[in-house]
Parts: C-alpha cells; sequence; structure tokens
RNA sequence: GGGGAGAUUCCAGAGCGGUCAAAUGGGACGGACUGUAAAUCCGUUGCUUCGGCUUCGAAGGUUCGAAUCCUUCUCUCCCCA
C-alpha cells in the first residue's frame, strides 16, 4: 500500500494536488510538515502531522520536520480571527528546543537508511535574509492580489479586527521555507493540516514562478469530535505531548474517554496497526461496548508512542486504583515515590502527625486543616450527601474522627471528593 | 450640555419597610443511573463553636426594624442636542 492509500483509508486525506501521487510512486521522495513554536510542547492536534510524517517515513519517504523559528516569529493567520501576539526571541527558541526534542521521538532520525529523517529549523535560512533581499527575491514573484484571495487573509480582512503587514506576510514567509527546502533539500513535498492548503499552495506557486519548478501539496483531515467540540481540549486545556504539562496518566484518560465513534475514527489516524487488526478490535468493541476495546487499544498505543511502555504502565495502575474497586491497600505495596506518581497532579496538603494521633473530626481535617473544602458547612453538606470518602471508605457521619492509625504507610491519607476529585493528606 | 434608567449572592434576573441569606433560571459541585460516556432524575450552592454572624455598588441618615425610604459619592447604560 503506498502512502497516499494509506492515509486514504485511515481517512486522514483532505486534499492533494494532481500528480502528488503519481511522484510518491516512482520512488523514494523527500516531504516535510512545519511545526511553529508557539508553546514549549507540541499537544494532542499536532499528533495527526506527526502521524502523517511517520506513515510517511514507514511507506520509505524521506520526512523532515521543520521547526518554525522564523514562522513562529510572524503567526499563522491560519484560523484566527484576531492578530496574535507575537512571542518574545527568549521564549521562541526555547520552545524550538522542546519541540525538537519531543519531534525526535517519533520518527527514525539516526539510521543509516537513506529515508532518515531530518529536522530543519527555518530560522536558519532566514536569520541571514534581509528584508530588501527578501521583497525582491520572494516578494516579487507573488502578486498581493493572489495573497489576499486566501482565505486566511480575506477573512481578517473582511473581519473587524483588522490584520497587520506581519500576519499578512507569513504566507510568504512559509512559502519560501518551501522553496528553500525544495531547491537545497530536493523536498517536493510539503503536507500540513488542511488549513494550511493555502500556505502550502503558495510554496508551490513560488517554486514555479521562480524557477519553473514543481512541488506537490497533501493535508490532512481536521481532526473532529462527534459532539462538536474542538478535539485535543480538556476542561483542564490542552492535552500536551510533555509529561510535565499532561501527566502520562491524564493523557491516557484523554483517549480512553473518547466517545466510542470518535475512538474508531482515531485510531485509524493515530494506530499504526493495520485495516484487518483495527476491524478486528472493532468487532470485538461491538460485541461488549462497555469493555471500550477500542478506546484502550487506541490509548495504550499512543501513550507509548508518546511517552514510554513503563509509563503506560503507571497510567493503567494509576487508573485501576483511581476508577477501580481496589482499596488503599494497593498503595501499601508501592514506594513512596509510586505514591506520589500516582497522585500526580492530585493537590497535596500537609498535615501534622501529632494532631491525627490525638484523633481529628473529619469536617475540621478537611476544611481546617486542609483546602479540601472551603468552609466546615461545604464539608458537612457534602458527608450528608454521601460524597466524601477517606482511604476510599465513604464517611457517613460529620462527627467521625479520624486518626493516626487510618493512615496508610503511616503517612497518607487519601480524601475524595465525589468520585473523581481526589486529594492526597501527607501527615508529617 | 439636557433628560432618563440602573448597580442584588458565580452569571442572568425577581425582590409590598418586617414572615429575605434573599424567588426563578443557568452554571458549578455532589448523589442515583451508566461504559471513568450522553441523557435523565434527586440534592447542595454566604460563614458558623448552630446561639448567631457578615451580605444586596460605597459612605452616611430616617426607623423598634431597611436589599427595600432619604442624602452624598462612584460606576454602567439609554435617549436628545
Amino acid at each position: 500500500m503506498n502512502f497516499v492509500e494509506e492515509l486514504r483509508w485511515r481517512g486522514m486525506l483532505h486534499d492533494i494536488m494532481p500528480g502528488t501521487e503519481e511522484e510518491l510512486n516512482k520512488g523514494m521522495v523527500s516531504g516535510y510538515i512545519g511545526f511553529d513554536p508557539t508553546a514549549d510542547s507540541l499537544h494532542v492536534g499536532h499528533l495527526t502531522q506527526i502521524m502523517t510524517l511517520i506513515h510517511f517515513q514507514r511507506a520509505g519517504h524521506k520526512p523532515f520536520a521543520l521547526v518554525g523559528g522564523a514562522t513562529g516569529m510572524v503567526g499563522d493567520p491560519s484560523g484566527k480571527s484576531a492578530e496574535r501576539n507575537l512571542l518574545s526571541e527568549d521564549v521562541l527558541n526555547r520552545n524550538v528546543e522542546a519541540l525538537k526534542s519531543q519531534l525526535s521521538k517519533f520518527l527514525n532520525f539516526d539510521s543509516d537508511a537513506p529515508n532518515s529523517a531530518e529536522m530543519v529549523n527555518n530560522y536558519d535560512w532566514f536569520k541571514s535574509f534581509s528584508f530588501l533581499e527578501f521583497i525582491r527575491d520572494v516578494g516579487k514573484h507573488i502578486t498581493v492580489n493572489y495573497m489576499m484571495a486566501k482565505d486566511s487573509v480575506r477573512k481578517r480582512l473582511e473581519g473587524e479586527t483588522g490584520m497587520s503587514f506581519t500576519e499578512f506576510t507569513y504566507q510568504l514567509v512559509q512559502g519560501y521555507d518551501f522553496y528553500w527546502l525544495w531547491k537545497n533539500k530536493n523536498c517536493l513535498v510539503q503536507m500540513g493540516g488542511s488549513d494550511q492548503w493555502g500556505n502550502i499552495v503558495t510554496g508551490t506557486e513560488l517554486i514555479r514562478r521562480k524557477e519553473a519548478g514543481t512541488a506537490f501539496a497533501i493535508t490532512t483531515q481536521l481532526i473532529k469530535k462527534s459532539d462538536g467540540t474542538k478535539f485535543g481540549k480538556t476542561e483542564s486545556g490542552a492535552v500536551w505531548l510533555d509529561a510535565k504539562k499532561t501527566s502520562p496518566y491524564k493523557f491516557y484518560q484523554f483517549w480512553l474517554n473518547a466517545a466510542d465513534d470518535d475512538a474508531k475514527n482515531w485510531i485509524r489516524i493515530f494506530s499504526l496497526k493495520g485495516k484487518e487488526e483495527i476491524e478486528a478490535i472493532e468487532k470485538e468493541h461491538d460485541a461488549a461496548p462497555h469493555l471500550r476495546i477500542v478506546q484502550k487499544a487506541l490509548a495504550e498505543e499512543i501513550t507509548i508512542r508518546t511517552h514510554s511502555e513503563q509509563a503506560l504502565q503507571t497510567a493503567l495502575k494509576t487508573s485501576e486504583f483511581l476508577f477501580g474497586t481496589g482499596g488503599v491497600e494497593f498503595l501499601e505495596q508501592l514506594s513512596d515515590e509510586e505514591v506520589l506518581e500516582v497522585f500526580e497532579g492530585v493537590p497535596q496538603f500537609q498535615v501534622t502527625k501529632a494532631e491525627l494521633e490525638g484523633g481529628l473530626n473529619v469536617t475540621d481535617l478537611l476544611a481546617d486543616r486542609s483546602k479540601v473544602f472551603s468552609s466546615k458547612g461545604e464539608a458537612k453538606k457534602m458527608i450528608q450527601g454521601g460524597g466524601v470518602s477517606i482511604n476510599r471508605q465513604k464517611v457517613a457521619d460529620q462527627a467521625q474522627v479520624v486518626s493516626a492509625s487510618d493512615l496508610v504507610k503511616g503517612k497518607y491519607l487519601i480524601a475524595q471528593k465525589g468520585k473523581k476529585n481526589y486529594f492526597l493528606l501527607i501527615a508529617e
């Protein structure tokens, strides 16, 4: 199966420039996707592009991952309704480094194979490119009329917020990237999300007008959710690939919580499993939907690829404990580090052991000594409503006393507000 | 510059001088149900040592008593020039 067929059956293909597939079928082709360093980590939204590059490489082609040290300084107007704030150079540099190290995990960069992946930073060819040179060598080839016809520009011109010259220039800057890679790295294809079509085509156009060259474009579908909400966002914000910003456990949970319809679409996009295997998983899933087999397969594979096998195991164990029926005995077997890992991201409070030895009223413990509840009244009401547990045991009475003998491993108390809100109290 | 309307508990929005910690809706949180989903239903939504205490833009005042009346101030909105 060739690269384009692969994208097609996975439902990833959005648009493809005529002739692209034929070109790819001739043999190894170099292609690239750009990532702008707008944050210090990529998020799950970028994962589609990463998968595209992975498939590209698996199909025998040579992928380039471009980190936009230069384009990031400009700001892509695509899909934005308002002018973006510029990031400082410091922040950009930091982001570029972060993105580089993340991208290096997904592709094969250091093999001797001819299609080994390569990382490039467009700042390298833009840093010494003067403004005058740019408008003479690049700007001259593309008309403003052409640039204004792009959706991303037109929408902003029609809108109220307007658009700076800087953002207007973005497509030229990105277009030149493509030209540069085409010229210097024999890079024939640029890929990207469907919102990038306009920018990519400016690149092929530049190549054509400047050197009468041919270049190709492929865009992928925007990931949609069946309920219409934006993909990759949870209540707590974006789902990052950086374990420090989104713990592997939360990352795993994000995929596990996908709706059935979404999971079936996503597994095609984010899994490297073949068609037969995916269909078999779906069949198994449909026989017992409540087991959420598709979600599990999806979540496991992506968590391993993004983090590691070990991170997945911790995420699984954590999920089992937090959502399963398991009691606190589970924690007794773990080391202190592992306990903290399980409760990573969970609010923690320090309490004094001496006080617990004398016995403390639950409401005092949860509302006064810690901030699980903001007031005792709230704690009491919640206890009456049956929404509070300590160490997995429901608190039945607001007069209940918690003492040192209740400590897990001699120092922890696990408080729950409802089912999902955990708090870790550490006694010292 | 002239005239008018308004500021209420997370939001919207009620609120005869006493029975108002303040209707109702939304949101949020909890419970039941469930697949760690959706929908639905139920409960909670100022603090409390449960005696009370502090809230209705701010500060004063009238009254036994004020979110409700008066004065001043701050801010918001609308109309006319």
